[in-house]
DNA sequence: CTGTTCATTGGCAATTTAGCCAAATGACCA
DNA sequence: TGGTCATTTGGCTAAATTGCCAATGAACAG
């Protein structure tokens, strides 16, 4: 029982650990209102364009993205939305840390 | 605006980051239960106390849990129980991901 | 006061991650 | 065929993360 729970959380982990990288959420963002090609997120990223592609790597691994290639393009897909989610959560964590660093600050 | 909006995924990075452990997942699922000392935790997490303490440090960090101290013990609470909504969205990727190595074994 | 439990911190070695450049591959155009 | 664009991969270094042990400090029982 203990074992199997231990593998579910590192099962998870493996998806959150793809998330947890400012350009990865970046990526995740912009793949929730369309799809687009690498080209155009590197462009968004701001970083080199092999490194876009690294941190594409890690999140069609673990299984946040699909791609699709198309001629000379290989575009990509955010396989499941509700990933976004996520989010709304995050900021309520950040509010809740800002309150409390204005609490600190009385 | 550029630099507004990757100053926003660098702090939601940053708690998703602390949340991107199996050992940190398994803490927030037990503290979504009940609030816990230490030393409960590390008797479930199975690693030694220094090790447990870090990683409390970090979700503390993080703004996810906060501490409470009575007597010799520190007490351990989840700040935002909405953290929780992840997981579902998490076993979604995992299903989802399950289902694709099916259709590829086909 | 002394010994014990609970917890945090410093330090260290091993592993992982990030990001760049250069090279390789594939598609497409002229 | 030659050239160019799109993307991935290998290699490398710098930086961050993990987890253990040892040392420290606070609370408390006797």
């Amino acid at each position: 029982m203990k074992a199997k729970s231990k593998a579910r959380f590192e099962a998870r982990a493996k998806i959150i650990k793809a998330m947890a990288h400012p350009a990865r959420l970046m990526i995740v963002d912009e793949l929730s209102r369309r799809e687009r090609c690498v080209r155009d997120l590197t462009e968004m990223v701001g970083s080199d364009v092999s490194t876009v592609s690294k941190h594409l790597s890690v999140l069609r691994n673990a299984g946040v993205v699909r791609d699709e290639k198309r001629g000379s393009k290989v575009y990509y897909i955010l396989r499941t939305p509700c990933i976004l989610n996520f989010m709304s959560c995050v900021e309520t964590v950040i509010k809740s840390k800002a309150e409390e660093q204005l609490d600190l600050a009385k």
